[in-house]
DNA sequence: TGCATATATCCGCTTTACCGGATATATATA
DNA sequence: TATATATATCCGGTAAAGCGGATATATGCA
């Protein structure tokens, strides 16, 4: 339960609801684009960034100064089926939409480009 | 996504977890089953329940001097994903487990019986 | 090697949430 | 009406979590 708890719990915040939501659609994302599209201060998203993982829902890939974070994709059993539960309750979420929004916007001159 | 947010926040709790696990076998519990159950003071039982009322999950109806909890009927969209996946998470669970057996023997001269 | 950039971690502060005993409220019964 | 019981709410204290600027670390390039 414990261990349950905590994975459920890594879901309180609403920064890392915004973060799973982009990360069900896009492959995956660097930190500045996270930066630019939750519009926080870089700790705040590394932080944020570093919870996810360590609750198992992330990964990270580093390519020369930036670093690329996915979903995992080796998710236990109880982590993919919230993430179906995600899936379905953020789509039709509209703070998660406008994410989208400006996450579609960024140009290719952003950071990590 | 506040709203979002809220709905998971109040699961991020153990003993709310328990408390719902408990009634999605349970039709309805009234608060000192509760109590006996999960072995926790009346103030918190009682505060846990009236949060996951707060949040939308949780009914109560008074029979005389007892109310009892059950799931809402009137589950919204959102709540009714949430809660086919915490029955799939909850049901392989071993304090839950442990929960619903406590829960099998509580003899009829309970409280409320 | 030295500098610039991206990210992670540290740190002090503030906010939030939980806990459980004490108290208030509501109901039943005599 | 008075008493007893079940539940809800209050309250003071403690623990956990978030925030974001400052600092540390790692990489790329000159």
């Amino acid at each position: 339960m414990r261990n349950l708890a905590n994975i459920v719990k890594s879901l309180e915040d609403e920064t890392r609801l915004r973060i799973m939501a982009l990360l069900l659609d896009a492959d995956e994302l660097c930190v500045c684009d996270f930066m630019a599209v939750l519009q926080l201060p870089q700790s705040t998203v590394s932080r944020h960034l570093s919870h996810l993982k360590n609750a198992g829902w992330l990964s990270d890939r580093r390519a020369g100064v930036w670093i690329h974070y996915s979903l995992a994709r080796d998710l236990s059993p109880v982590h993919r089926t919230l993430v179906s539960t995600l899936r379905t309750i953020l789509a039709a979420n509209e703070v998660a939409g406008k994410d989208r929004e400006r996450l579609s916007k960024l140009g290719r001159e952003n950071c990590c480009a």
